[in-house]
DNA sequence: TCTGGGGTCCTAGGACCC
DNA sequence: TCTGGGGTCCTAGGACCC
């Protein structure tokens, strides 16, 4: 029998980042495996080994050291493009499922039928080939959540993952499973509770996302807004969250960065901020984007006592959008004497694009440069870009942007980018 | 000593206008 | 002494996500 509202699915990669180093390097299996976020912070991929170990999510590197040593797990700074090419590769194999697919985040897709005939059984046998391709096809395992809406299909994942009876697979599209189901499954798991929601939920007496699913929507929008009604909707099988096949048009860039030191000197925060504002420019231009307003930032330890915080930022709207890289540096770099304090020592730093519009369709304000100014840095980008592209990574770049880079952070422990760069492929060879 | 980075959406409240 | 009301636009900041 069909479903009344066509399946959704949510696939996602289980440990993506751990998984994606795991393989590569076949010693890794078995052994508990974690890798760090920038600057070797915290723990934000974890094996299933290094979980059981009491390693949290998050948990910074200086405070798991002993643990790690004792039990000899093997760490790993983040290694970005390696996890984005492994990310291409799955979704990649997904599509083989159907064309309606919106990928999510690094290691999450949504995929929907809306034209699914089967039921409940042709379901799962969908959700067991398609984990079965993408382990065999990509080395990832991935777990496969069914529900008709979003929401639940990530609850359903979450139970795939969760219960090994499902062995990576499940479904909520059926009202009377989620019925005894969902009273199970705390509410902190649900898509979209987060750490403030969740005590005010369950000081309200919802501690399931069951609670949740009873609660009335119009009761739910006055004391949580919107977002709350939605929430109780979805969890019902009410779709409330839209599914975009094309990714939305970005919005905003940002490029930020934790120092590997504290840094003081204006002279050395503005040339970190220039680093940032340059990097950032690439990633619009290479999305044929432009910006409208340009907001430098940067503050000291988050983590200090309350009175010894500082956080600076300025913003600046520019007279009409812009790309070029001179121009964004210079506002980032204007915009951070500003806000600078002598005697702060800043441990981050970062620069944000926004109001961001299609290149293409910018009107020339009165204001801004003549066409042929603009005719001239766009030639001068691409030339910059196309050098970069070719002969790596700031090959050319703005004097601004330093050379010494005291300000950067530590990525001692990053693996090989083993399918995106020719000098670093894998290599076998015979034992002998 | 050491605590990530990059996004989106929503709301409250101020500025401004008629 | 008494001192409008309503709409819109923008920004800052909070909350959430991975």
């Amino acid at each position: 029998m069909a479903f009344s509202t066509p399946p959704i699915a949510l696939v996602d990669g289980n440990n993506f980042f751990a998984s994606c180093e795991r393989v590569f390097d076949p010693t890794l299996k078995g052994r508990p495996v974690i890798v760090l976020s920038n600057n070797d912070g915290c723990a934000v991929a974890r094996s299933p080994e290094a979980k059981a170990l009491g390693i949290p999510m998050g948990a910074p590197l200086f405070k798991i050291k002993d643990l790690v040593a004792a039990h000899g797990v093997r760490v790993f700074s983040g290694n970005y493009e390696l996890y984005g090419d492994m990310s291409r590769r799955v979704v990649e194999v997904l599509r083989d499922f159907t064309p309606d697919l919106e990928v999510y985040s690094v290691d999450e897709s949504f995929l929907a039928w809306p034209g699914f005939a089967g039921g409940e059984d042709e379901l799962l046998a969908l959700g067991a080939r398609i984990r079965d391709r993408v382990e065999r096809w990509t080395g990832i395992s991935v777990g496969v959540g069914f529900g008709p809406t979003k929401t639940l299909s990530k609850l359903a994942n979450y139970l795939a993952k969760k219960v090994r009876a499902f062995e990576g697979v499940a479904s909520l599209m059926d009202s009377r499973v989620r019925a005894q189901v969902l009273a199970q499954i705390p509410i902190d798991e649900v898509w979209g509770v987060g750490r403030r929601l969740a005590p005010r939920l369950i000081a309200m007496g919802v501690r399931t996302a069951g609670d949740l699913a009873a609660l009335d929507p119009k009761k739910a929008r006055r004391v949580f807004t919107v977002v709350g009604e939605r929430l109780v909707r979805e969890t019902n099988g009410q779709p409330c969250l839209d599914f975009d096949d094309l990714p939305a048009p970005r919005q905003s860039a940002v490029v930020s960065r934790s120092f590997g030191r504290p840094v003081a000197s204006l002279d050395e925060l503005l040339e970190a901020v220039a680093a940032f504002a340059h990097r950032a420019g690439e990633k619009i231009r290479s999305e044929g984007l432009a910006a409208s307003y340009v907001q430098a930032y940067a503050d000291a330890n988050r983590f200090a006592p309350l009175g010894e915080r500082y956080s600076g930022s300025a913003g600046f709207h520019l007279a009409e959008p812009s790309s070029d890289t001179r121009l964004l540096v210079g506002e980032a770099r204007r915009l951070t004497e500003g806000f600078w304090r002598p005697g702060v020592r800043f441990a981050r730093a970062g620069v944000l694009l926004a109001g961001l519009v299609d290149e293409a369709q910018i009107t020339p304000s009165l204001f801004g440069r003549g066409s042929l100014a603009r005719d001239k840095a766009e030639r001068l980008m691409a030339a910059m870009d196309a050098l970069n592209n070719r002969m790596g990574r700031d090959t050319v770049k703005p004097l601004a942007a330093g050379l010494a880079k005291v300000w950067q952070g530590k990525s001692s422990h990053r693996s090989p980018a083993w399918t995106t760069r020719w000098d670093e492929l894998p290599t076998v060879r015979a034992i002998p």
